[in-house]
RNA sequence: UCCGGUGUAGCUCAGUUGGUCAGAGCGCCUGACUGUUAAUCAGGAUGUCGGGAGUUCAAAUCUCUCCACCGGAGCCA
């Protein structure tokens, strides 16, 4: 006999009717009547096991259910007399799998015992709430693209070369070839994607080896990578604006109940999604820096913490813009009226996150191109098919890079980027 | 890689003039309790004090060393 099951999420609707639920016990809580918190991947919901309304095998039952064992039950669903929300009168319950000394308890834990655990710390309410974030901010990022009308064009992720040259890679064997590097962006790969597509993005996991431990960096994360053909600078700025623009209203609309979870306060998402965003320039940000106290110079990149300092006076996500030629990639156009300053733009988040997109204009001049390949170390022999952009109808063309988990961290408020996606891969954490 | 910190029960932690310092709370087990929601209350079991070496009559405590993790820096998304 098939039995049909409702998800908790669909209970709402369901008030007054007699269902059957099965998932997971978050915790019990027994006095004469019992308390089941269950779970079953789509939502919570409070069973009550109660003496006189279930049946007494199944009362005796749910006396021994331990945390994580998974139930099958039938009851109504009523409403809660205190919070409103749906709740079981349960008649009968069943265990479908035991569950013994389930690790991760109700109680506070470490952190690196929660990592330690990472599978099992999955099924707690918090990680459930960021990872639907996560996943809707991916969904929303893939329909603005497709709807914006841009052609995903995947990039590779077993690639050749040190692609901009900056970053430790990770390396592999790769046949006859020797060696072979997991990418660092699918950029690269973007702009000739532009002549064939006229407007592109690349959305995957990109890899760096960077011996860095904060709570902005992971060695694998996932990024997304827009590019445009007769696109500028201001292209770009505002395509990302209406990006971000679009997952906020996405998330702010369909993850309501994941975000109370989280505690999240919406108010300064609601107002980056209705405010414009604000523009610096770089040399305009690092004097209002100094004001607020930093020992930055003209000509040196942002530290964490002025991006942390800058951003917590903000109410909105800012535009950083024209940055020093000197610390950014050698493919960036320069500035025709300063010739020192590179045509890019970072977009920092508010509430003292930093940066979460970084983009701009590509040098289309080839005695340019040649020159910063030269001055960057690079071998162009290398970079023939990246040069064949401009050889064969090099227009002016732009895009940008958003890394997904500074986005969720951003918009779930989180202190870490570690929580951000299902299995972190940092410095010192490979497993599980 | 550099700087700083931590490592004691399954978990979170307390525990230095070196000498009843092997402890608490939670979790777990037993029982009580008419709706609880990190339920509560009573009772019970639980240890390579991160590893190794050293000082000492005596080390969780002091020294050295190694390891692991946390936080920060640089670099970046």
């Amino acid at each position: 006999m098939s039995v049909a099951f409702t998800e908790v999420r669909h209970l709402k609707s369901r008030v007054g009717e007699e269902v059957a639920l099965r998932g997971w016990v978050r915790n019990v809580r027994t006095s004469k009547t019992r308390f089941i918190d269950l779970r079953d991947g789509s939502g919570f919901v409070q069973c009550v096991v109660g003496a006189a309304e279930a049946d007494p095998a199944s009362y005796e039952t749910a006396g021994q259910l331990t945390q994580e064992c998974a139930i099958a039950l039938t009851g109504l669903v009523q409403t809660h007399p205190k919070t409103g929300e749906p709740e079981i009168l349960v008649k009968t319950l069943q265990l479908l799998a035991g569950s013994v000394d389930f690790p991760i308890t109700p109680k506070d834990h470490g952190i690196e015992f929660l990592m330690e655990n990472r599978t099992l710390w999955l099924r707690s309410k918090r990680q459930w709430a960021i990872i639907r974030i996560r996943h809707t901010i991916s969904k929303a990022i893939r329909d603005f693209f497709d709807e914006d009308g841009f052609t995903l064009l995947d990039a590779p992720i077993l690639t050749p070369s040190a692609c901009e040259g900056t970053s430790t890679l990770f390396s592999t064997d790769y046949f006859h070839e020797g060696v072979a590097f997991l990418s660092q962006s699918g950029q690269l790969y973007q702009e000739p994607g532009v002549p064939a597509f006229g407007k592109t993005y690349c959305f995957g996991p990109t890899f760096r080896a960077e011996k860095s431990k904060t709570r902005r960096h992971l060695t694998e994360f996932w990024m997304v990578e827009p590019e445009m053909a007769f696109a500028g600078l201001e292209d770009v700025m505002q395509l990302g604006e209406r990006m971000v623009k679009f997952i906020l209203a996405r998330v702010l609309t369909d993850r309501v109940e994941e975000l109370k979870i989280l505690e999240r306060d919406v108010a300064p998402l609601e107002a980056a999604l209705n405010l414009g965003f604000a523009r610096m320039s770089y040399t305009e940000s690092v004097a209002k820096l100094k004001e607020l106290g930093s020992d930055i110079n003209w000509g040196e990149d942002f530290g964490n913490d002025d991006e942390t300092i800058l951003m917590n006076a903000m109410d909105r996500p800012l535009w950083v813009h024209r940055f020093p030629k000197s610390f950014k990639a050698f493919y960036m156009e320069y500035d025709r009226e300063n010739p020192d300053l590179a045509m890019g733009a970072d977009l920092l988040a508010p509430e003292g996150y930093g940066e979460v997109i970084g983009g701009g204009e590509r040098a289309i001049d080839m005695q340019y191109l040649l020159d910063q390949i030269k001055h960057h170390g690079l071998d162009q022999k290398d970079y023939e098919w990246y040069l064949d952009v401009r050889r064969f109808g090099g227009v002016q063309h732009a895009g940008f890079g958003m890394g997904l988990e500074r986005a969720v961290a951003w918009i779930c408020k989180l202190p870490h980027v570690r929580e951000t996606i299902p299995y972190p891969r940092m410095m010192g954490t490979l497993r599980p």
